[in-house]
DNA sequence: ACTTATTTATACTACACGGTGTAGTTTATT
DNA sequence: AATAAACTACACCGTGTAGTATAAATAAGT
């Protein structure tokens, strides 16, 4: 066989991947085109459909990428040495750190409008990548098991402890420039506040 | 002067704004054409623009009206003779009735999709329609007034509690067809619960 | 140096859609 | 019945854009 080695596509992907993700974060999926992504990775626009074979493809590739890497961070151990606030103040800073730079902003939006467009193909996606929580679930149970945490239903518990964060930090992000740590920072400690005066164990 | 006097439009504007209602809702503001609108709605294409000028400016006055008749609906006053979780209940049983039928979370959803993807013409037109937690605010002054209440900031207690309401039930809806009234009663119980863990004044 | 996979540049197709112009029809008012 | 406002039907224009075709250029592996 005369076959030639497959060369390496690595690199021109990322470049391209790059660039795409600018322009949507920019511009959101809609209003994005081809033409657009191709000229701002400095590419040609047969190259983008070589490598990604549709519009479509090309963000699900890149809303993919991004969840996937926002899943490698999700590791907080309960520590019975630390206290209850400094492990809840963790938690809070693992979502804050996911719309933490306007990149990530700018793709969560993205995301989202993509994903209130499309409810399939958002439960379809989410269910690839389990939600945040379920960490914070296993904290919760161990913390119980420590006499620290104190709760009927731990579901719930750790359910409303997210509902606080997206509501008070994460949904009011997709709306503005960028986080005000300074004035986010009594909503991170009310939040705390909050949930062990309902929660925490008073012996 | 031999002018005749103006006929009433009043009726095919309605019948308008309820096709276009209609049509935005199923298919979102991008995906809805103006064809499909003045077919739904059984009216002339041109028609359509004789009453409103532009697609955007339909699903303007569209969203106008919804955030308007939302506005109706807030006012709920302190009183010392009920108890605070059914007061509080009545706070959460108003942002549940805005996303209570079909209609309303399509609105919503199309309405926070257009947002998104225009956050000048969000911040416009939400700074015309104050924010629901006004009417909450007050409502904790005077319960702070009565010796129910105890809370340094009461400004921040009001927005952890629309936090817990957005975050728990507002949010989760949008994503869903419907909301399980049965599955959120123990939420809301647990909204109302940890509130007052936090804020109730133990006497 | 030769081969071949990959990329580029550019022109092109197909089509959807926002918006307009117009001639003729319907309908409420006098 | 006369009148004019409101509406319809429909052709039409311009534009934006996803995706394709193709021939020439480039660059990597042997």
């Amino acid at each position: 066989m005369n076959q030639q080695k497959e060369r390496d596509k690595s690199k021109k992907r990322a470049i391209i991947l790059d660039g795409a993700t600018t322009v949507f974060i920019n511009m959101g999926y809609e209003l994005a085109s081809m033409d657009k992504i191709a000229e701002t990775a400095k590419v040609s626009k047969r190259t983008v459909y070589n490598h990604f074979g549709s519009k479509e493809n090309l963000f699900q590739v890149i809303v993919a990428d991004f969840l996937a890497k926002r899943q490698e961070l999700k590791t907080i151990k309960y520590d019975s040495e630390k206290t209850l606030e400094e492990q809840l103040l963790a938690f809070i800073n693992a979502e804050i750190f996911l719309i933490d730079s306007p990149k990530r902003i700018g793709l969560s939006r993205s995301m989202t409008i993509t994903f209130l467009s499309d409810l399939q193909y958002a439960r379809e996606t989410v269910s690839k990548y389990p939600p945040t929580f379920s960490v914070f679930l296993d904290w919760l149970k161990e913390a119980e098991n420590d006499n620290k945490i104190n709760a009927t239903n731990l579901l719930l518990a750790a359910s409303l402890f997210y509902s606080l964060i997206i509501g008070a930090i994460t949904w009011p992000v997709l709306f503005t420039n960028g986080i005000n740590k300074k004035a986010v920072k009594p909503m991170i400690d009310e939040i705390i506040a909050i949930f062990l005066a309902r929660y925490g164990n008073i012996d």
